[in-house]
DNA sequence: AATGAATGAGTCTTCATTCAT
DNA sequence: GATGAATGAAGACTCATTCAT
């Protein structure tokens, strides 16, 4: 039923073997949810396997144990992040000013609008009770990030678009706001009627404009 | 207080007393390093005892339970931090550009570079477990600070400062990169070798450059 | 039979049936291996299936449970014990000297140095987990075992060879050791370097040789 | 109130104090007990604890798993065994002869007769899945056991006593029938009627007298 | 007030067994 | 008959909490 086989069987593969292939899928995603919604400690097993709609068992049939589980979500979520971010850059034709925006905005719409944007909470929890996570998160996430960002402050300060900034500091100032977005919309945005923003992707065409021409009023600054 | 003054001060109180009194500081003291250090779950009454030098039966003369510890915590963090929020600003006779790195860099000093500013990871990632406090700190801490930040802003724009930004959205995008300091810190930061910044006060001087300046070369400026 | 013969053979019959006809013996003996290996509790039976070769699903349709594929083991390799017990002696022309060296000569060939030596072990270890086996094993193997030799006994009392030692203790004192040969090659002996004996047959022929002979200088013996 | 106090103070060390003393042997005492009768994987810590009558934790109070708390019993019940091995032997000074019987009929009371008797059963069984106690065993029990056979053995052989059999061939032939007396009692032996021997030491006796002269009768042998 | 031995509820994890294919 | 995915009962182990001292 999943994916439609073309004409002459009709359905015949067995639907067992189908499920074999979905599980490891399907379970990411229970996990991840729920591991996003009560942390990694709180998270028993068998919650996972419920919200999966399978047995407690099922679960270590594809996942030898909750920390491989936990890995396993993050490295599966964390891919594709990190490959979609790639795509996006590069041979960008207009302004630096649009790419910053373009970039800000997809990056919202495929991470921080869907479930991956729990991933960061995740992070920010167990990394310390995980170390090997902090090097595989830092190299294959954090200095990708960074080095992507770098590449756009440079190219914008190289057309004479942008001051001449610290890059890192900047790159910083760049993403955290987006980050804490994804951490509060977890956390007590989840929680009580708080909201960080009213509107999201206002905020984030905001922050960028910001960024971009400061506070300040433009003519006899300072 | 702890370390017993000279001669002067009639010290006849024996040392038991001023033990005790300072008992539920120092455990605060020890559980909230542990929480922060390794999440509430992996906290081990045991870990906060051994931290504060007593025995685990002590902690429950202070706190009927590891739940209450964490609430106390929060709490006890909490007020420092609201505390502390309201008495810098109001009477700023400068320009509210130097009110900003003002304000950007003490709170930095009394709350990022102190153990207060695990508070927030705390928050974060236990918030979802213990609802109660959304309220609170949205209440408490998120609501004081947002109107600090807007009131401040209007100050700017009142001046003919600063341009007529968006002030909620401006207000968050001022400080989650202070608060995303603090977590990294926390987090990511304490493990692998990764810094956020090499050199957090310039980090933040230069983050609130940016928000008063931009990234734009702007014709004229600086 | 497992590998098809050349020609000859009207070997029409599909070779699943011949499959399925060895299948039993197929299992058994994988069984005896790896209970012999890991012990009862220890063994899954996946091992099992997997050193026969099939599926798990497979051994559950000749063995409705663990248990009774224990059982089926134990009695399976027992009748063989039993068999080849009985063969040898009655009609022995020799010296009973003679007759008692080529006696533990043959078991050891026939039960030591085979597999079967290692279900010594499993019945020691496994009897108090299913009592039904040791009425049994008492039955068919030790109380005949134990009258083929209290008749070599007598016979050799009888013809003026032996002394009139009591014979219930000396049957054990002849065996024990032999037995305890066969556990130990199937624990100590299988982990550490450790041999109990550099050659087993030397071992053997030296402990009939001072059951028969003793360790005291006898003048003018040898 | 076990061991009596002096005289001055009634009593008044707490029980809690002398528990925590006495509570690694008798938790040593019930896990012997246990796994000889259930073996190592049927035995369930709840089964240790209930027999000790204490709760489940109680026990990893003290022994941080099952596999340690095996391993702590055959440590502790080997360790009597050899000390007393050692005890009896060096300055006998009798006959060869004498002294074989001696040792083992006091091997027999000291262990044969005791709860300790059950270790045999246990090693076999379990150091296939602890390859860590095979080294152990043999290096702490065999190893000695065997050297102080051989020196006694040696001991006849250059007093004129003994043939010059082969010393460790011999060695096993003694020890081994009384290994198989513990094998016996704790398998066999504990479930159907079937018993080894009906007296012990008089079979002990007699495996001695045995190895010592021969079955053959005495003069014109062969 | 302080201690730390003891408890036992709660989870992870394993694996014998089942059954749809 | 054969398969192997799925199940869920069972047991090791942890740790918040209690309470006798």
């Amino acid at each position: 039923m999943p994916t439609s086989t073309p004409v002459a069987t009709p359905d015949t593969e067995p639907a067992r073997k189908r499920r074999k292939e979905a599980r490891p899928q399907e379970l990411l995603d229970a996990a991840l949810q729920v591991f996003v919604e009560k942390g990694f400690a709180a998270t028993k097993m068998e919650d996972v396997a419920n919200l999966a709609s399978v047995s407690k068992g099922t679960v270590y049939l594809y996942f030898p144990s909750k920390e491989e589980l936990l890995k396993a979500v993050i490295r599966h979520n964390l891919s594709l992040t990190i490959a979609q971010g790639g795509d996006l850059v590069a041979q960008f034709p207009g302004s630096t000013h649009e790419l910053l925006h373009l970039l800000a905005m997809t990056w919202w719409e495929r991470v921080g609008e869907t479930q991956a944007s729990g991933i960061f909470k995740l992070i920010i929890t167990e990394v310390r009770n995980f170390p090997e996570f902090a090097e595989f998160y830092a190299a294959e996430v954090i200095e990708p990030g960074r080095q992507l960002l770098k590449a756009l402050l440079q190219r914008g300060i190289a057309r004479g678009e942008f001051r001449a900034v610290p890059l890192d500091d900047t790159v910083h100032a760049l993403i955290f706001p987006m980050l804490m977005l994804c951490l509060h919309k977890h956390s007590v945005g989840a929680c009580s009627g708080d909201v960080a923003t009213q509107d999201p992707r206002a905020f984030i065409h905001n922050h960028i404009d910001l960024m971009l021409h400061g506070l300040c009023c433009q003519p006899g600054q300072h």
